[in-house]
DNA sequence: GGAGTCAATGCGAATC
DNA sequence: GATTCGCATTGACTCC
């Protein structure tokens, strides 16, 4: 099959809605909506080369030359920059979007012919670099939402003279970064909690020693329950049964010294 | 030339 | 069963 075959006899049915409408979905995590209005689904024949551009309407070529440019162009914009160049050999794939398939077929033949051919093509597979303004629209677009519909990913695959597949690719790896820096930032915030944790349990870890030496420092009548000591309201000392001398012998000094009683054992030791 | 970036691929899982 | 997604990976390309 020449390019004359591919070209001009080339039929596409392809099934869509009008643009003028929009749908209207909810998916549960990403809030995609879509505005399901006047959705009337169309039917489209059309010829193959007009798939990417509406505005053509019809081409004529006087060489195979010329038509070849006309079929680079569909692929690539600013100077080779974004360049289709995928083998489509993947099944699932070439189930995608019927209306592009006979485009990326017939492509496709045209780079299998060869390992490589005048684009420079190794095995069928180019780097595709996305224009600024591709990529500033599909940044835009990810703003709005993170994952497409097929109607949205029709629309801006025809806008941006991109494959479907391609915009879909897009949106995955945008997600697959947001995600990654988003884990990154994560990452940042638990180390600095650990870090902040550890010191927190340095420091705890610290008191408790020094409560711990403290109780073994401490005079017996300290080391009664709480309950059974009694702060003097009158002095504000508690009563303890000669723990006030006890404490005083002590070397512990605690500032300022309270006046322990023990109202239990001694109730007229309250001032 | 090695590292980093990013489009593209392949595959399994989930959803309908 | 078809479709879409996430994920791991590949390979082309750029930058230093």
């Amino acid at each position: 099959m020449g390019l004359d075959d591919l070209y001009n006899t080339s039929l596409v049915l392809g099934l869509g809605f009008s643009s003028s409408s929009t749908v209207e979905t909810t998916k549960s995590n990403n809030k995609v909506k879509i505005n399901s209005k006047s959705e009337l689904p169309s039917l489209t024949l059309s010829l193959s080369g007009e798939i990417y551009d509406s505005t053509v309407k019809k081409v004529e070529f006087s060489d195979n030359n010329i038509k070849g440019q006309y079929l680079d162009n569909l692929y690539r914009q600013d100077s080779g920059a974004s360049s289709f160049v995928s083998n489509v050999s993947s099944v699932k794939r070439e189930r995608e979007m019927g209306s592009e398939e006979v485009v990326l077929s017939s492509r496709n033949l045209i780079n299998s012919t060869t390992d490589e051919d005048d684009d420079g093509l190794i095995n069928g597979r180019k780097k595709l670099r996305l224009t600024k303004v591709q990529s500033a629209l599909l940044e835009e677009s990810f703003k709005i939402h993170s994952t497409l519909n097929p109607k949205q990913k029709q629309e801006l695959a025809r806008e941006l003279k991109l494959r479907p597949r391609q915009v879909e690719v897009w949106f995955q790896n945008r997600r697959a970064r947001t995600k990654l820096k988003q884990t990154e930032v994560d990452c940042e915030f638990l180390k600095k909690c650990c870090e902040s944790l550890t010191d927190e349990n340095r420091r705890l870890q610290k008191e408790l020693q020094e409560l711990k030496a403290l109780k073994l420092a401490q005079p017996l009548y300290m080391q009664l329950p709480a309950a059974t000591l009694t702060m003097c309201p009158s002095c504000e000392r508690i009563g303890g049964g000669g723990g006030a001398e006890n404490a005083a012998k002590s070397n512990f000094t605690m500032a300022p010294k309270p006046h322990f009683y023990n109202p239990f054992t001694n109730p007229s030791a309250a001032c």
